[in-house]
RNA sequence: GCUCCCAUCGUCUAGCGGUUAGGACGCGGCCCUCUCAAGGCUGAAACACGGGUUCGAUUCCCGUUGGGAGCGCCA
């Protein structure tokens, strides 16, 4: 990259599945890079592999971009509709004696590898057509277009995160770049891609560190200017292996039905393997501000929800009463099936979201815990609020529903009216709140009931309360 | 088997030769309190092991052990 130019980065996923929490933390960091040092962030679907590419992987990873925040630049590349010029790439090559023909078939691989493991030795082609004379080629039968590697010295891989990672040439074999069907394999698709695309930096999964090595040798071979690496560790499931479906590995669709805000996931993902001193709750704008390669962590992390869910939470509580309250009514129309709120429940909603957001962790939590608020007449009683609205304990509604019935339907003024309908009664105040929020809510557990009781307005109110004292 | 990477509280991490090893999540206690939270205070909790180098190692080097990744006509 020359001194004044602006780093181009890539995300580049193969569409054989979902967007994983991996692949979109790899998302998030180049995306980072690029917003840092205002730069380009491209998109690439790496869908050579016909066999396993799907349309429904591609429409998932976009999906999950988007919802994620993770705007891209320019055109979605398709890797697949470049097969012509990774082709042509591979015939220079040719051309050039850096590549050869190679017509060992699978059949012979296979009984090489079985060999080589067998004997203990390393497992790689041992460069059986490399020097042959393409006299010797059988008429007609297929071939691949193998690189003829650099077999001494050694490859350096010049890494941001892992430090210079060095390969001795004689541990890399002669790899495949062309199929027998002269489509392209990944090695040489990437390479030809980054180049043309005017990649400067990749970061990718850790994963990789092994294929930079070899993709260097396909640059070397080309002339093409090496872009600046940085391999990111992996990220590890709550039990140290690699993250599986058992664990973490959902779509991230999955987070967001789970209840979890874009820029939660963002700073959480964020902090999993890459740090800024002892900060940890790190906004976006923030996070451009910072975000470097010299701060990414070499080791894996595991994924830890406790940690999300408390992040969630912070982002919740910071957040507007306004704009949450409408992020609730779209996560319940995004329900199976969808729920829609009528203009009173989402009043009420707002209103009520100073109490109702430092309770919930998620967007599920704070939908759920505004329940009562979302339809007229009485809720119905969860077990524990049943169990407490006992004989005695109606009784003492009914005494309060009288007291309240005269004052101004102001919170403070119920509060007071109900402390001195209390002290009358020689009640603790527990003994007539847990009652009136069990028949006001359904719960045993809300916002301050008081406030509650002012949200609902007078008549809404004394209609729930009074289903339990007649 | 071969190549490469990693190793600080249970987890995410700060640390870049000399620190009472810091923060966050989670966990315990106390305070606040109409419930639950939130908030405040507080407690328990870590340098994997063995050799070096050094006046001095969590920090630098080597090894061991333990994890992980790769070794396809997959990406």
């Amino acid at each position: 990259m020359a001194k004044d130019s602006k780093p181009v980065l890539r995300f580049a996923p193969s569409p054989t599945g979902y967007l994983h929490i991996g692949g979109a933390r790899t998302a998030l960091f180049n995306w980072l890079y690029a917003k840092r040092h205002g730069g380009t962030f491209l998109l690439r679907i790496e869908d050579t592999d016909r066999e396993r590419s799907t349309p429904e992987a591609v429409e998932a990873i976009l999906k999950g971009m988007e919802w994620l925040g993770l705007n891209w630049d320019g055109q979605t590349v398709y890797q697949f509709a470049r097969a012509a010029q990774h082709r042509a790439v591979a015939e220079r090559l040719l051309a050039e004696g850096k590549a050869y023909r190679c017509y060992t078939t699978p059949a012979e691989l296979d009984e090489m590898r079985a060999a080589q493991r067998a004997a203990g030795k390393p497992i790689r082609y041992d460069g059986r057509w490399r020097d042959r004379d393409p006299s010797e080629a059988p008429q007609g039968a297929p071939f691949v277009i193998r690189l003829k590697a650099q077999q001494e010295g050694e490859t350096i891989v010049h890494d941001k995160v892992q430090g210079d990672v060095r390969f001795a040439n004689d541990q890399l074999d002669d790899m495949i770049l062309l199929r027998s069907d002269g489509t392209p394999t990944y090695m040489l698709a990437v390479v030809v891609d980054d180049h043309d695309m005017g990649v400067t930096h990749v970061i990718r999964g850790a994963d990789h560190l092994n294929n930079a090595a070899r993709q260097l040798q396909i640059i070397q071979a080309m002339g093409w200017p090496v872009p600046v690496y940085a391999h990111v560790p992996l990220i590890h499931g709550p039990d140290g292996a690699k993250l599986s479906k058992r664990h973490g590995a959902l779509a991230v669709d999955e987070y967001r039905k789970m209840g979890y805000l874009p820029e939660a996931m963002r700073n959480y993902l964020l902090r999993l393997g890459w740090s800024h001193g002892d900060d940890e709750f790190i906004p976006t704008a923030k996070a451009i501000e910072w975000f470097n390669l010299e701060n990414i962590g070499k080791s894996p992390a595991r994924f830890d929800f406790k940690k999300l869910d408390n992040l969630n939470g912070q982002y919740i509580r910071s957040m507007d009463d306004a704009t949450l309250a409408d992020e609730v009514a779209d996560f319940l129309a995004h329900e199976e099936p969808p729920r829609r709120l009528d203009d009173r429940a989402r009043q009420r909603l707002k209103a009520a979201m100073p109490g109702l957001k430092e309770r919930a962790k998620t967007l599920i939590e704070l939908s759920q815990g505004a329940e009562f608020l979302y339809a007229d007449g009485p809720p119905t009683a969860d077990e524990a609020a049943a169990k407490m609205l006992t004989p005695e304990a109606r009784s003492i509604l009914a005494g309060l529903v009288e007291e309240l019935s005269k004052r101004e339907w102001k919170a403070a003024d119920l509060e007071a009216a109900t402390r001195d309908f209390a002290a009358a009664k020689g009640l603790k105040l527990g003994q007539v709140a847990q009652p009136l929020r069990a028949a006001l809510t359904g719960r045993t557990v809300s916002p301050p009931i008081f406030e509650m009781l002012q949200i609902l307005g007078q008549e809404e109110s004394l209609a729930r309360l009074t289903a339990y004292t007649s």
